[in-house]
DNA sequence: TTGTAGGCGTTATCAA
DNA sequence: TTGATAACGCCTACAA
C-alpha cells in the first residue's frame, strides 16, 4: 500500500495540543522569547509528540526569505568546479542555508526562463562571469543578490571572487622562461574569458626575450579533448619548448596521448596548466600547475554572498585571491643552444 | 546606491492592471485554460510590463509541490559522488525540478536536524544507504518520497539504484584469478558498506584455487590514503601479487607511492580498483578499474524519484545495474612459478 | 506572559 | 468565459 503522505502537523494542532496559542508556539520554536516553564513544557512535548515541524515556504511567505541559495557552474566533471561547489557548500552548511545546484553543462546560454525560476527559490546566487551578457543583466534587473566567481569581472561594481588570470599566466610564463623556454605553445580554450588573460599573463612574461608564441583553440576544457589535439600540437614542423594549456585536464590529455605518441615529458616539451587539481599529482609525470584556489574561491564566494544577503553593506569588489604555482615533473630545464 | 529588492510584482498587480480577476490570471499563467483573445492579450502585456512571475513559496503552499528534489552525499571531491550527481542533475533539469545538493563531509552522522528541514523543502530525496541507519528510520517517517543508491540496500522494500558490488568484485577477482594471481591484497574502506560485498566477491573469484587472501583498512577513500598505506602494503614481507582498492582514488595513491618505492607496477604487483573514474585513464600505468556506473546510477534514481513524486505505484525494488570491468594497464599476467 | 487577528501570494472551488 | 472567495501555514504587530 503506498502510504499517502499523511499531512503533517501545523502550528495550529501543536496549539491546540499545548493549549496555547499559535503565536506562543511560534516564538518559542523559533527561540524569539521565553515563556514559564510550565507552558515551555506542554508545547515541547506537544512538538515531540506530533513530530511537529515548521514549513518553510509559510515561513518564506512571511518573512521573503528562502533559506536557500543558489550556484550555477559549467560542469561538475571539472574538478575545478567541484572544488569550488565544494568550498559554496561547506560555508552555506555552516549557515544553515540550503544549496540550490545547477549546472549549465557547459551551455554558452541557459535558457533564462530556468535562471529566472530560480531567482525566485532563493536568497542569493554564485555564478560563473562566463555567463552570456544578457543572462547577467536579466539577473541584475532580478534584484536578486549575486555574487560572480572568475577574474576579470566584465563588471566592475559588481561582487566577484576568484584569482587573477593574468597573473597566473604570467607566473607561468616566467617559471617557463627561468627554465630557459623559448618557443612556447598555448592550448586555449576561447570559451572561457579567462582563457585570454592567462594567454596575455603568459606571452607578457616573455617580454624583452626573444621567444616564439603560437596558440591553439580547444572546443571543450577536457582531458579528452587535449588527447585530440595532441598530434595537431606536438607533432608540429617546429615543435615548442614548452606547451600550456588553460586547464589542467586539457594538459593531462596532452601528456597521455604524448605517451603514445613516443614524446618524452619534459625531456623534450614541458607541459603545465592551471587549477592544480587533485589529479594533476597522480599523472605521470606529474604536472606542473597553477593554483587557482578552487575551494577557497567558492568559500570566499558563499561568505560574501551571505554578507549582502545579510544586508551588510560590503562594498562591490572584486576579491582577488592569490594564486600560487606548483612546480613538479613535468616541466623542466632546457638546455641552451 | 544599493537599490531595495524592489517588491516583485503579484498576481494581484497584474490582476489590476489588466482589468480581470486574480483568478483568471493564474490559470492564464499556468495554461489550464484558455480565454478571449482581448483578455489574454491584456494579461500578456500586464505580465510583460510589470516583469511578473509567480512566487513559488506560494504556489508550494496551495499544491504540496515545492519543485525541489535533493541529493546527499558524501564527498563531492569523490569523481563517484561527481558522476551521480551529473546524472541526477541532467534528469532533474529535464523535469524541471531544482536540485538542493547536500554534502555530508563523510560524516558517520549527518545531524538529523539539517535533514529534516531539508525534507520539508524537497518533494523527494536521492540518498546514499551509507547513512546510519537511525537516519534511515527518521527519513521513512517522514513520508518523503526516497530513493537510495548503493547497493546492497539495506531494506529490501524501498526504491534503490545501483551496481551489485558482490558481483563487481567476482568480475575483478577472476580477472586477476585469470592471468595468475595467487596472492590477493584487499584495501578496503570499512566506512563503506560496500567495500565488504567487494571484497567477498573478490574473495568468490578464488574458490577452488589456492590463494591467500589478507585485506587492510582505508580511513578514508582518498588517494591520499592510499599513499599512506602504500609502504605498509607493499613492502611487507611476502608481498601480495595483486592489490585491490575499495576504489579508484585509493588506487591511485597506492600507484603514486608504488612508483616512489620503486616497486613497478604491473610487473611486480598489479593494481586494480573500483568505480573507472576518469581519472584512471590518465594514471601511469593506467588502472584496471571497475565501472560502477556512476552516472547512469544517478540517471535512473532520479527518474525513479520523479516516478514516485508523480505518484506512479513503481514497485519498491532494486534496480540493479551491470557493472563492467575495464582492464587497463596496471593488471597484467603473472608467470607461473 | 500570553492571545487576537491580519496578511504573505497563490490556487481551487464554485458560482455567475 | 470569468470572478469571488476560501484555504495553505506561518509570523508579527498589537492588545490584553
Amino acid at each position: 500500500m503506498p502510504a499517502p503522505r499523511k499531512r503533517a502537523a501545523t502550528i495550529r494542532d501543536v496549539a491546540e495540543a499545548a493549549q496555547v496559542s499559535t503565536a506562543t508556539v511560534s516564538k518559542y520554536v523559533n527561540g524569539n522569547q521565553r515563556f514559564t516553564a510550565e507552558v515551555e513544557a506542554r508545547i515541547a512535548s506537544a512538538v515531540r509528540q506530533l513530530g511537529y515541524s515548521m514549513n518553510p515556504m509559510a515561513k518564506s511567505m512571511i518573512t521573503g526569505r528562502t533559506g536557500n541559495v543558489g550556484i550555477i557552474i559549467l560542469d561538475i566533471r571539472n574538478p575545478y568546479f567541484t572544488s569550488l561547489v565544494k568550498g559554496a557548500s561547506r560555508v552555506a552548511a555552516g549557515a544553515g542555508l540550503n544549496l540550490i545546484f545547477a549546472d549549465a553543462e557547459e551551455s554558452t546560454a541557459p535558457e533564462l526562463g530556468v535562471l529566472a525560476s530560480l531567482c525566485r527559490r532563493v536568497d542569493g546566487l554564485i555564478v560563473s562571469t562566463r555567463l552570456p551578457a544578457p543572462v547577467i543583466e536579466s539577473l541584475y534587473h532580478s534584484g536578486t543578490p549575486v555574487v560572480f566567481y572568475g577574474r576579470p569581472s566584465p563588471y566592475t561594481d559588481r561582487h566577484s571572487v576568484g584569482c587573477d588570470n593574468y597573473l597566473a599566466g604570467l607566473m607561468l610564463g616566467r617559471h617557463l622562461r627561468d627554465l630557459g623556454h623559448r618557443r612556447i605553445g598555448y592550448l586555449g580554450f576561447p570559451g572561457a574569458r579567462w582563457s585570454a588573460e592567462r594567454a596575455r599573463g603568459l606571452r607578457d612574461a616573455f617580454a624583452g626575450v626573444q621567444a616564439s608564441f603560437r596558440s591553439f583553440d580547444a572546443a571543450a576544457p577536457s582531458s579528452e579533448e587535449g588527447e585530440r589535439l595532441a598530434s595537431t600540437i606536438l607533432l608540429s614542423q617546429e615543435p615548442d619548448d614548452a606547451i600550456v594549456a588553460y586547464n589542467d585536464l586539457l594538459a593531462m590529455g596532452l601528456l597521455l596521448e604524448a605517451k603514445s605518441l613516443g614524446i618524452r615529458v619534459p625531456e623534450q616539451v614541458s607541459v603545465a596548466g592551471f587549477d592544480n587539481i587533485a589529479y594533476g599529482r597522480l599523472a605521470s609525470p606529474s604536472l606542473t600547475s597553477v593554483d587557482m584556489m578552487g575551494e577557497a574561491t567558492g568559500e570566499l564566494a558563499m561568505r560574501k554572498l551571505i554578507g549582502v544577503i545579510q544586508g551588510e553593506d560590503t562594498p562591490q569588489e572584486d576579491d582577488v585571491l592569490p594564486s600560487r604555482i606548483v612546480v613538479r615533473e613535468s616541466t623542466c630545464r632546457r638546455n641552451p643552444g
